[in-house]
DNA sequence: GCCGTTTTCGGCCCGACTGTTTTCAGTCG
């Protein structure tokens, strides 16, 4: 997939046209670039299937971007880009990643000072050269040097699962203050994404003065890096940007939507906007000057013709069209989650007992609960043997005649050998009610190979789901190769059921195959990997990877009433 | 370089904050 290394040589040829002094054309390349990023497809398919047309269909992308993808996928490489590289020095993009360094300034210290690296501009501050060229004084050269040290200590993005608590406990610090009358989080972290770059917030309140007084002295705080009257940028402790909106009452809906974004949609949003003889801004929708709406979001969609969309679909994808035409699916909410198919307790390697898990399951308001231990092969997570799991089982047994109106269901998580043959014998698996497997090894195999080795797996006949179709682990591993194309076809044809895995490093399925996999009417199932019972929290994060991959009700296996799933398993 | 129920030419989202000015350019989200 070319996808993200056109983002990537398109960001880049933004940034040299900008340094470059060239007008208008680093904003279309840009435009480009992030809706290439966020493509449900990859660019290849769209060039095989439909040409030079299909790639223009593609927002941002017109005549000539369009023959620069050709020419890439055709020859891996760009040659008008190549050529603009060798117009500036090799590095000089780089200082654009430091914060308060746009084009302009990176090139005035190129020009005068001849600085084409990150390293040459930071031997250059500390030696106080830059102070006193031209626009650049003291404080120029301190934030140089603070950007410097903010880049070294990594700007990598933060798993979702744990960005959003600091965030929460960030809020609930803030609304002890009386003058808040309402606060929500804002940006990616509203849009649930797998990852977070910064933390953003958005209060309102009528005393906005309090409110930055009190989040800049946040203890979590450890630099300001900007503070006005209804905005402030702070670096929290452990590295991580939080920015904190804050405006009135009437502006909350315009203000939420904007500082939700992204950024693409925004964009078109307002174009939308101006199209139809309006201005939208944080502060409201106005006709002239006059004020139309602003206090929610439904507002403002409502206004400008389209029905709301929910954050997790706010991409720039398709969705202002199909909020035009009323075909936006009805996502899948937390609320309509009836258990947990993916649990682990300490028979393998979590920490809890079945019956501390299924506490908190009931706590959480769930109809059952699937145990789902290692097979023995993961002796490294303290996998079943075959008598293990039987005991396993009959405790199971035990534990339903206790419960009212609650299920665990007897299931494992067993590996899928290299072979593609299963850990444990027909004998063992026949006597569990949800059979789930694994890949937990062999990950370098070819595609061909693996997916042979999943698929045979698959079709076993106790078999019902896959869990984690793809192995990865967000920031740490690649997931491994494998056509999901044809597991999709097979779990359709087979009627099986492909996981999406909540655990926050895992998120697996992504957003881009679970639309696949809805797309083709395969049903999913969320489960959370708990390895405690603090983990079974963790759905929310499985529920909204499905609302971002388009998934309905419908499409999600343990939305299903008891009832319901245990008819559609199976299961005595 | 892209795009068109105002345009095939002439626009291109919009506003806050900083540092440096003394009314604004640059940067950011």
């Amino acid at each position: 997939m070319k996808n993200q290394e056109l983002v990537r040589i398109f960001y880049d040829i933004a940034d040299i046209l900008e340094i470059k002094n060239v007008e208008w054309k680093p904003l279309a390349y840009r435009k480009a670039a992030r809706a290439i990023e966020v493509l449900g497809e990859d660019v290849e398919e769209i060039y095989k299937k439909d040409g030079i047309k299909g790639l223009k269909e593609i927002p941002g992308v017109g005549e000539r971007i369009a023959e620069k993808i050709e020419e890439f996928i055709k020859t891996n490489k760009i040659k008008e880009y190549e050529k603009l590289k060798k117009t500036i020095p090799r590095h000089l993009t780089e200082l654009m990643e430091i914060p308060g360094l746009g084009a302009k300034k990176a090139k005035k210290l190129y020009e005068r000072l001849h600085i084409k690296s990150i390293k040459e501009l930071e031997k250059a501050a500390k030696q106080h050269k830059i102070s006193g060229l031209e626009t650049f004084k003291e404080k120029s050269e301190e934030n140089i040097l603070k950007g410097i040290e903010l880049i070294k200590k990594g700007k990598g993005r933060i798993l979702l699962g744990v960005a959003l608590p600091m965030a929460r406990n960030i809020i609930e610090e803030l609304k002890t203050l009386k003058d808040v009358k309402d606060i929500s989080v804002a940006g990616s972290l509203r849009r649930m994404e797998e990852t977070i770059g910064d933390i953003d917030i958005l209060a309102i309140s009528s005393n906005p003065k309090k409110v930055m007084d009190k989040f800049t002295s946040l203890k979590e705080v450890s630099r300001i890096l900007a503070m006005g009257e209804t905005k402030s940028m702070v670096i929290l402790e452990n590295g991580m940007q939080a920015d904190i909106r804050v405006l009135d009452k009437k502006s909350y809906g315009a203000a939420l939507q904007y500082f939700t974004g992204n950024k693409g949609h925004n964009i078109r949003l307002r174009e939308l906007a101006i199209k139809k003889g309006y201005k939208l801004n944080e502060y409201g929708l106005f006709k002239k000057d006059k004020y139309i709406c602003g206090r929610t979001e439904g507002e403002i969609y409502k206004n400008l013709g389209l029905d709301y969309i929910e954050p997790e679909l706010r991409n720039n994808t398709n969705e202002l069209e199909l909020a035009k035409n009323r075909k936006l699916p009805k996502l899948v909410k937390l609320g309509e989650i009836k258990g947990d198919l993916h649990v682990h307790t300490k028979d393998s390697d979590g920490d809890n007992t079945i019956e501390e898990m299924c506490r908190e399951a009931i706590n959480l308001g769930y109809e059952y609960i699937c145990i789902s231990d290692h097979s023995k092969t993961r002796a490294i997570a303290n996998g079943m043997k075959e008598e293990e799991l039987l005991k396993q089982i009959r405790e199971i047994d035990r534990l339903n005649k206790r419960f009212k109106r609650f299920r665990i269901f007897k299931g494992c998580e067993v590996d899928i050998l290299n072979d593609g043959n299963l850990d444990f014998s027909d004998d063992i698996l026949k006597r569990l009610d949800i059979v789930g497997a694994a890949v937990h090894s062999g990950f370098k195999m070819s595609e061909s190979k693996m997916t042979e080795r999943i698929i045979k797996a698959l079709k076993d006949k106790y078999v019902k789901i896959l869990y984690h179709p793809t192995g990865r682990l967000i920031n740490q591993r690649e997931p491994y190769q494998v056509d999901l194309n044809s597991l999709f076809d097979v779990a359709k044809e087979k009627k099986k059921f492909l996981e999406i895995n909540g655990m926050i490093n895992r998120l697996d399925l992504d957003d881009y195959n679970i639309k696949k996999a809805v797309e083709k009417g395969v049903r999913l199932v969320l489960g959370t990997d708990s390895h405690s019972k603090e983990h079974l929290r963790f759905m929310e994060y499985g529920v909204s990877q499905a609302r971002r991959g388009w998934c309905e009700k419908k499409d999600i296996v343990n939305a299903l009433s008891l009832k319901e799933l245990v008819r559609l398993f199976n299961i005595k």
